[in-house]
DNA sequence: GTTGAGCGTT
């Protein structure tokens, strides 16, 4: 979103990309763009934000409308302290102006860029380097990663249960909430339509026991089972408020194990 | 009221 009230990004011509890191979270376009401003002409300010949570997620992306400018800024306003947190300031790489920004780092900053890497005191962390040695991670791949891995740290126990209900795929567990959300929405809206044709219990049987004559367990109705334990439900349905209350308590009453039996 | 060593959107 940029800040200039355009949808997207407004005019990428000759705009080069600065990744500014380590900035509050609190702080927003409105405060690094005057700061930025100061030393060129700002195209657009944008910081990403989480989805979820709608903060910002400690970096943010100012665009100059001139490299030398940018690379002016960068020498400028790295290190610089804002709200109390040191910011850094580098090109951005991964950018959808990607090569841009290469064209022009390479053009003619790569001295001062050297320089600017020197100077920076920061002190380097060679411990996750050496955990991550050896894989073959991306370098997007690894960000993504920490960052799903740090928010689910902070409440394990969510992380657990979804463990537990879920095969524990990493590519779910990235995607959190978002995927479950909209696989229990539309398995809600799909229910009613897909459990006419199907039995429900005999076409999850096939899997596991080809044999029809074994399919008949003890349990006389494993769903009825999975409804004592109300467990299932609460997994299936982590966030009542977020999925629509009619639709569940409209497919409720229509899943009863009562009704269900006897339309079979 | 909160994290942190990172690369982006109607």
């Amino acid at each position: 979103m940029s800040h200039f009230g355009r949808s997207g990004p407004p005019d990428i011509r000759e705009t080069y990309s600065l990744l500014v890191l380590n900035i509050t979270f609190r702080t927003t376009a409105d405060d690094l763009f005057p700061l930025f401003d100061k030393y060129g002409k700002v195209v657009d300010v944008f910081i990403p934000r989480d989805r979820r949570t709608g903060d910002s997620r400690g970096f943010a992306f100012v665009r100059y409308k001139y490299q030398d400018e940018a690379q002016k800024a960068v020498e400028k306003l790295d290190g610089r302290v804002v709200d109390g947190r040191e910011i850094m300031v580098q090109f951005a790489k991964y950018g959808p102006n990607a090569e841009r920004i290469h064209k022009g780092r390479v053009s003619e900053s790569t001295s001062k860029l050297k320089s600017r890497s020197r100077s920076r005191s920061r002190s380097p962390r060679p411990r996750y380097r050496d955990e991550y040695k050896g894989k073959d991670y991306g370098s997007r791949s690894r960000s993504r990663d920490k960052y799903s891995r740090d928010r689910h740290h902070r409440s394990e126990r969510e992380h657990r249960y979804r463990s537990r209900s879920r095969s524990a795929s990493p590519d779910n567990r990235k995607r959190g909430r978002y995927d479950d959300e909209r696989r229990s929405r539309s398995r809600s809206y799909g229910s009613p339509k897909s459990r006419r044709s199907p039995s429900p219990r005999r076409s999850s049987s096939p899997c596991r026991s080809p044999s029809p004559r074994m399919s008949t367990s003890p349990r006389t109705t494993p769903s009825r089972v999975e409804n004592v334990h109300g467990r299932n439900r609460k997994e299936r349905f982590p966030t009542p408020k977020d999925v629509s209350p009619h639709g569940r308590r409209d497919d409720s009453p229509s899943l009863s194990p009562r009704k269900s039996d006897a339309d079979e």
